[in-house]
DNA sequence: CGCATTTTCGACTGACGGTCGAAAATTGTC
DNA sequence: GACAATTTTCGACCGTCAGTCGAAAATGCG
């Protein structure tokens, strides 16, 4: 039972870290457990299917980049940067953008798909709750705050995954979070900064 | 030759139908060339892969769909209503939803994500002529147009595509659209008609 | 007709996800 | 330690599927 429980959490390992790099689809069953060293009557001991071992490797990535969210929740910076920073930690991180970016686009769809509602799930509840924290304060003013923090979600989505986006991009990524969430103009001007920076590393 | 054009229509015709009724994913090669009484060396004798198959079956869809869009574009309708109206032209089709549309949205995610890119290359040119029509009006007002636009569709495909959605969404992807496009709050309230309309079929 | 080109055929291949019955290892019990 | 029950591991095997290939049939042309 001890042994069993690590043995899944050795394949899950294995799994997340061959998926990010060559893509789910690029990812066989067979490439998984020959470098796990096991036989895939072992393989599917612990998992129903190749797509449940994808849900879960995606599970324990949601879960620990919530994790990281909630650390930004409570900590005491402005709002504003609060949002910047919960946004980018739901953001697919370097080693998870794999070597050959334009490989993934269309070779790793399921996963892209997959992780998008997990990650809604857990990242419109946070944000909820941040931009609530805004409005107290005063700096902004709106209704329907989950479906707005959504479409933020799925705007930057659009705009930073993959790379794919310009200035222009971002200055209008940044007034749209202004109105939508009813802010003054340049409230969110800081996030044109924080870009930079990522985009240099 | 002229027979070659014929038969490859016909795989095509073939496919976009057996694609968007039980899902790319589901739907095998000798699926395809059992319906058309072929043999496989036939069906590979016309298309590469399965894949460039799809790519061809969506450029075919987003074909006739750019056609309709274009149509509605030197209609004389009012620019807000145009913007609509496109939007919704290139939004999938009763029968291109599929029977089942919970199933589709697991299996076939490599066509949605496909048709994605080159819906956007198709609509953002469309409306951003519409939103400088609107904007020589006065209605509008705001740079960027493309970035906006797309933005626009980005939204618009999260929220109605695969119908969920609430009235709450409704509202604020009016709001949003009002406000990214700087027209007057309001402009965009016959949206919502429109919807319920749709719904009811 | 004879020759070249286009089109069609279907057996075959290799890869892949998944199954299964049985062996091996582990655990609990007296 | 013996022994049975349970957990874990094994790998041969299966069906499906996308894609290949060489050869045959159909078509076009002088």
């Amino acid at each position: 039972m001890r042994k069993g429980e690590k043995r899944k959490q050795e394949l899950l390992t294995i799994a997340y870290r061959m998926f990010i790099t060559r893509g789910y689809e690029n990812t066989s069953v067979d490439d998984i457990i020959e470098e796990a060293g096991i036989a895939k009557g072992t393989y599917y001991y612990y998992f129903e299917s190749k797509e449940q071992t994808l849900e879960e490797v995606i599970d324990m990535m949601i879960k620990a980049e919530t994790e990281a969210a909630k650390q930004i929740l409570s900590a005491s910076i402005p709002v504003p940067q609060k949002i910047a920073a919960i946004i980018s930690s739901f953001r697919p991180s370097p080693e998870e953008q794999s070597i050959e970016g334009a490989l993934m686009q269309t070779e790793n769809t399921l996963m892209h798909d997959k992780t998008k509602e997990k990650l809604y799930a857990a990242a419109v509840p946070l944000l909820t709750e941040v931009v609530k924290e805004g409005i107290k304060e005063g700096i902004f003013s709106c209704n329907n705050i989950p479906e707005r923090v959504r479409m933020l979600l799925v705007v930057s989505g659009d705009i930073f995954d993959e790379g794919r986006f310009t200035g222009r991009d971002v200055d209008v990524f940044i007034d749209m979070t202004e109105k939508l969430l009813g802010a003054e103009a340049g409230t969110m001007d800081f996030v044109r900064g924080l870009i930079r920076k990522q985009k240099r590393k």
